[in-house]
DNA sequence: CGTGCGCTTGATAATGGTCAAGACGCGTGG
DNA sequence: CCACGCGTCTTGACCATTATCAAGCGCACG
């Protein structure tokens, strides 16, 4: 099935560079960054025999929904993904945007189905790593288990900050904040820190921080007027850093 | 050093009733919320060898505190703990109340640090859990890692909620959905579901959902004006349920 | 019996939401 | 290749919700 999706995409055209499909945890870029712990050698062949790497989705398929059987958590390895949940009154909320080397769906362990819906933004290739085998894999791996205790919390403080933003910051320092996210996030991955492309939609940021499209738009532009960031669509340009800071109200 | 505490405790004068230094998990009235997990009494007297039960904390006292080394998970037995980060800017953000048989300490795993504080609202009786033995207990005990990992995933489902309500909710929501979240609560320990006594200020309360002192006081005075709850001073007796539902805007 | 803290209530102000219109960009089809 | 149309983004005018400021109440505690 999941082989069948690769070939399918195969037949639509998309070029399978090497780099998307014969990585293994051992040789990918990204692995400082989804698996900071020093794994022994060992430890990341094992870890690779459990991982499937067949999950290339298209911009607007989705990765898992709400609801859905919970089976496997999902490591980004290229594009990114976008998680939401459906409030009652059935209007949507982003709680959250994964870049490569990030981890998305550990929200469903806990009733054993996804507790958010998880799409794709631009096209994306994933690895998936089943649960149960993980969680075998851990019991005899003590680095590994404590690596995902570790990445579990780190969803907790994440999802801290993101209640400390939408609690307690103004609209100008909520945009200003997400934008220094990106930045610090890109940087992690060797990528520009001052120039980017949003792979997210204005309403989409909105959502995430609790504002209308409008006042993001609003915020966008006077943030170009104060010339300390550069709004091209979704291209944005860091022009002054400090003032990003300053605006987003942090000290680091 | 955690013996000491809870001698001093006594020298102050507190009572140290049975109830609170006797029990185990395996009597533990709590234990259904706790471990929600059919362990075998085998284990649970294994997980019992590893808990710690000597910290009776007084109104004020500190937990832990947000950079402090973290060593253990600790668990409510009486009493209620809040939860609390300080912004950049100086500024404090309740991230959580902590009521009996509920576990909190687990966004330090991430940093091997205290993501937050927590101080008692009252007095309160705490279980603490050493994680490093917890860790090992887990690798060997397949039922209690997955227990942990519900739990921490259990946390992160909350915070998404959280994150909702701050980013949708008006204020009449918000303090509606907190009174029916401590109502839930309560009904899972066997007490009322429609009275109880809140253990935080409203300082706290409008900390925690991003509101003022003064709005949450005149969604409380607005509940009353429309006899769906009453409210006095920290007394609450949900007269409406439905009605406060219906505030909330929640369809459960 | 005062003093102070926590809570309530009122008047006013500001931030961000709503509604509306127009610009821009992109994909589709002529 | 250009025109059309739709969706996304921006900007403006106005409005609503909640914050801010201010005052007063009541209970607990010294």
């Amino acid at each position: 099935m999941t082989i069948h999706i690769s070939d399918s995409a195969q037949r639509e055209g998309f070029k399978p560079c090497a780099h998307d499909y014969q990585v293994n945890c051992g040789n990918c870029r990204l692995n400082s960054i989804c698996l900071p712990l020093a794994l022994e050698s060992d430890d990341i062949a094992q870890l690779d025999e459990i991982i499937q790497r067949s999950k290339p989705l298209q911009k607007g398929q989705h990765l898992y929904r709400e609801g859905d059987d919970f089976q496997s958590v999902f490591a980004v390895r290229s594009g990114s993904i976008k998680a939401y949940k459906t409030t009652d009154d059935g209007r949507e909320q982003v709680t959250g945007f994964y870049f490569p080397g990030e981890i998305l769906g550990m929200d469903g362990i806990s009733k054993n189905q996804h507790a958010s819906s998880a799409k794709a933004l631009e096209t994306a290739a994933i690895c998936e790593i089943p649960f149960a085998s993980l969680e075998k894999l851990s019991a005899v791996m003590p680095s590994l288990q404590r690596h995902f205790f570790q990445l579990m919390s780190r969803e907790i403080t994440d999802d801290q900050v993101l209640i400390t933003l939408l609690s307690k910051n103004s609209a100008d320092e909520r945009v200003a904040a997400l934008m220094l996210s990106i930045s610090t996030r890109n940087a992690r991955r060797k990528l520009s820190a001052t120039q980017f492309r949003l792979p997210m939609s204005r309403v989409d940021i909105g959502n995430y921080l609790g504002l209308t499209v409008e006042t993001v738009s609003r915020v966008f532009s006077r943030m170009q007027k104060m010339e300390i960031l550069k709004v091209d669509n979704k291209e944005i340009e860091i022009l002054d850093l400090e003032g990003v800071r300053a605006m987003a109200n942090v000290t680091s």
